[in-house]
DNA sequence: CCCGTTATGTGACTTCGTTACAGACGCTTG
DNA sequence: CAAGCGTCTGTAACGAAGTCACATAACGGG
């Protein structure tokens, strides 16, 4: 019998039924606590993942300690560096962690390699994430290439921002957001206050003239 | 019958004979000049490609003019970015240039996509690509987020150089492959010449001492 | 040989990252 | 409540990299 978990995702509803009720019986779910780390750079990959609920966040560290984050994955998403390193035969070189508690699917490789091969539904989920995910990169190699940080942050806060235009977030996060330093993150910041456009308070940023920033963001 | 380019790549030497023979009767073979511009920024996708000879170097360009080498595709491997405009029916978001003259299949979207349902070679091929470029594009993320230019600089001097230790490449063209400017590669250079690791001229760089660049490189 | 084109050299300046701290805030605990 | 501690933020000085505005220099035809 096929899984109720198949059926949240558009993606997989359509599911050829006889997939559907493989994929029920041999995946597994999993919990994971926000804060774990699904997978190291360096490690083996042995499981194909699939977020059922929550965030993981997949991002890089360098030798000095600096971060960058590299994409989200969301509820109904795959790990495209998973499956890369499953079909690749080659070790994760980012880092995975739950960035809020997460319900997944975990697929050992050869069952997914199996039904890789049977299903044409499931082909299309696959590829179309690694189109995603290859734009994304892509775009984020310009930014990180060429783009000004002003500009880069002045986008993230108005992301981030919720409705009543407060974030939670230490400086610390936003610099990893963008695969800056923390004291430049500071700094700005500090400009951006001074020219009235947010207000700074410990773990949380207030935004006072979201127009000035999306005209900034818009360069 | 299937045509004899198809031979010449172990990944498609295995294609399924019917499939082969598609291949051959539908791909129209190309002929393009060094220097040709296969795609821009902006451009639809129409045509799947697969290099059969020559290089074709994938590039980003900024407002400011200024480039980053993203990854080339050599005889037997396809543009994953075509692809995945192709199944994602989005734009390209960078330019491809012929970097010597080119010779490609070109397949058009419609075929593309119906022997991508009939062929686990073909699908096992492109999918084995996609993985490949999304780990060079990380690691292109990770060295211009994290990297020293000099470190970058020496392992590209290394990389290109040939047995004699020559490489003739413009301070501009290096500055393109690093996604840098050609002011600040000139300087790197003067510094590695300064230290007689290296001597320059006009659109040459003769090697000295190698095994200092290959000790700067291996940071 | 002259001249236009392309390539390289240089200095001043800006932006961003690094190092090394000093405070400041919030929380626990005696 | 005060003291102590961990985390977060501020700052200054410096180094590395990108930008701007040029000056030269080499080459390649006519």
């Amino acid at each position: 019998m096929s899984a109720t978990w198949i059926h949240q995702f558009p993606a997989l509803s359509v599911l050829e039924p006889d997939i559907a009720d493989r994929l029920g019986d041999t995946a597994q779910t999993v919990s994971l606590p926000a804060g774990h780390t699904v997978f190291h750079a360096g490690d083996a990959c042995e499981n194909f993942l699939l977020v059922l609920d929550g965030v993981v966040r997949v991002h890089m560290t360098s030798e000095t300690g600096r971060e960058i984050v590299l994409y989200r994955v969301d509820a109904g998403e795959t790990c495209v560096l998973t499956t890369a390193c499953l079909l690749g035969q080659s070790p994760y070189t980012a880092e995975g962690v739950c960035e809020t508690a997460v319900q997944a699917v975990v697929l050992p490789a050869q069952t997914f390699q199996t039904l890789m091969g049977q299903s044409a539904v499931l082909r299309e989920f696959v590829f179309q994430s690694y189109g995603v995910r290859l734009a994304e990169l892509m775009s984020l190699v310009e930014n990180v290439a060429f783009g000004r940080l002003d500009v880069r942050l002045a986008r993230l806060l108005c992301e981030q921002a919720d409705a009543a235009s407060d974030l939670n977030q230490t400086h610390q996060n936003l610099a990893v957001e963008l695969g800056s330093a923390r004291e430049v993150i500071s700094r700005q910041l500090k400009e951006f206050e001074r020219r009235g456009w947010l207000e700074l308070s410990r773990g949380r940023i207030r935004l006072r003239d979201r127009a000035a920033l999306l005209r900034l963001a818009n360069d």
